[in-house]
DNA sequence: AATTTTCTCAACCGCACAACG
DNA sequence: GCGTTGTGCGGTTGAGAAAAT
């Protein structure tokens, strides 16, 4: 016995997407929704696994996917929500309107990881790979300043208004603006559903945070989740 | 101009997890 | 509680483009 395969592969078109198969994507979805990916491609009548329909969707296709270069500040935003996250590129991708998890996650992969190391920190723990200057030990900073393959660099804004910035080692806090749906609907995903973006104009409870390990709402005084021992990060600030 | 090397990123793969019967 | 199914996520690959030689 055992899991039937997600798709027949041998009779399943595989690698790059033809105009003519994105259209149909487009129009079939515009029509009818996505509705089960599992289902769709043979609805819609294209030959392609359900999983390649959903990550072609998801990540070139929709409407409000945002192409083209990463600005500085996306970079700095995505190396302070990896900091805080680790490869959750799901999540990380969740604060970044319109960037996709994979754009993200190539990203980083190409770029921002490179500039990183090449600065002298490390992308993993995002510590100083050898002891430096605090100055140098800033990410942020080090984006910038390892962006120098010469004529790359972009111009820097004075001092002060350095994005971000947190001398004396004073403990940084972003605005994650997380919120937590308490009764998912049932076209959210799991993780959507666990960790979502709000524009509620109240906001969440000011001593809320959240777990970044099971994503729950903690409402505890101690930093840590009392049901998976990871960081609870706050969520107003 | 031709060839080789490096880089980028779309797409695939396998796993984990939730939902359901 | 267990097995199956559907979906989503993160890691990895490989084709094509760009740069270097």
């Amino acid at each position: 016995m055992g899991r039937k395969p997600c798709c027949d592969k041998a009779h399943t078109n595989r690698g790059a997407w033809t105009k003519e198969e994105d259209d149909r994507l487009i129009e079939y979805i515009r029509m009818n929704g996505h509705g089960s990916w599992r289902s769709l491609p043979k609805a819609a009548g294209l030959l392609r696994c359900g999983k390649s329909c959903r990550l072609r969707w998801i990540n070139y296709l929709r409407p409000d996917v945002k192409r083209g270069n990463f600005t500085i500040d996306e970079d700095e935003l995505i190396i302070k929500l990896h900091k805080l996250l680790g490869n959750k590129w799901s999540l990380i991708a969740g604060r970044l309107p319109g960037r996709t998890d994979n754009e993200i996650k190539n990203h980083w992969n190409t770029h921002i990881r490179r500039r990183l190391l090449r600065g002298g920190i490390d992308p993993k723990t995002h510590q100083p790979t050898k002891p430096t200057t605090t100055e140098e030990g800033n990410c942020s900073s080090a984006l910038t300043a390892a962006t120098t393959d010469g004529a790359e660099k972009p111009p820097q804004p004075p001092p002060e208004q350095q994005p971000n910035q947190f001398p004396d080692g004073e403990e940084e806090h972003i605005n994650l603006e997380l919120t937590l749906a308490l009764f998912p609907t049932p076209s959210e995903s799991t993780a959507e559903s666990k960790l979502r973006r709000t524009t509620a104009p109240d906001g969440p409870d000011e001593d809320a945070g959240a777990c970044v390990g099971c994503c729950q709402l903690r409402n505890e005084d101690s930093h840590q989740c009392q049901k998976c021992y990871n960081q609870v990060v706050n969520l107003t600030l």
